[in-house]
DNA sequence: TTTTCACTTTAGAACTATTATAAACTAGAA
DNA sequence: TTCTAGTTTATAATAGTTCTAAAGTGAAAA
């Protein structure tokens, strides 16, 4: 992804292209595989990996931002620490609790025959499934 | 349940039946359907439903006692609480992240006819199917 | 029974992840 | 260049959970 599409992708989402913004999007976005993180990871990974500094509070408001502009997506793993995942289609994942280690499965690898009907005037928004792993 | 089962369930356990973990277990386990909450409204509800008082940490304790010996089983949730669920059997959820709601659903309600392979050494200890909702 | 002691409970401190605050800064329109 | 709303920043505040160490208690042994 070239710099114009992140400048891009920001400022079709309302997000003044700004330093921290662009650098933290090209950091998430320019890869090849889907990438796993919780805000601490990525302020460690961000700390290696470039030259900048960032606020701790603008890795989270940037996360955020990019949350709730569709570009990621929140994970339900157990434990108290919040994932995110740049692969923003539906999709599922292998899980291994031992390493906190989370794999994509892309939606087609997973196929359900039989699911319950919703109750009571709810309807089904998406469905995840987590294969869980052990050695 | 009787008290008696409560007692040996606690001893078979390793656990030593004090007056707050049987006050606890009658709680949790002495219900037809099964129960879903977090330790902030499972110390409310015992507030409420009991004259005994409980230490916060105590119900951490008790939580995590009931959960090493089996008896209880931690859910995937987004967010950074932890959810709890008396039903440790291999089952799914419906999930309604409007209103925290989760409902069981029995593993025979839910057919899965295609999964990937596990990686490279490992193997699937179980799957978990979430289906959140709408309304 | 009474004694004993490892296990348990408790209140409060400490810790970790996250959000709020408010002052300084900045992208970009005018 | 000026101006301003949006952004970043350091720090404080909050929420959920775990730790600590002193006091309490089940139950085995005397």
């Amino acid at each position: 992804m070239k710099k114009i599409d992140i400048f891009n992708k920001l400022r079709t989402s309302g997000l003044r292209p700004t330093k921290q913004r662009v650098e933290i999007a090209k950091f998430l976005f320019e890869r090849e595989k889907t990438f796993h993180f919780t805000v601490e990871s990525l302020n460690k990974l961000l700390e290696k990996k470039t030259t900048s500094k960032f606020a701790l509070a603008t890795i989270y408001n940037t996360v955020h931002a990019f949350k709730n502009a569709g570009h990621l997506s929140e994970l339900e793993v157990k434990g108290n620490k919040t994932y995110f995942d740049t692969n923003v289609s539906n999709h599922h994942h292998f899980y291994d609790s031992e390493t906190s280690e989370l794999i994509d499965i892309d939606e087609k690898e997973v196929v359900i025959q039989k699911i319950p009907k919703a109750p009571n005037g709810k309807k089904i928004k998406n469905i995840e499934v987590f294969i869980n792993l052990k050695n």
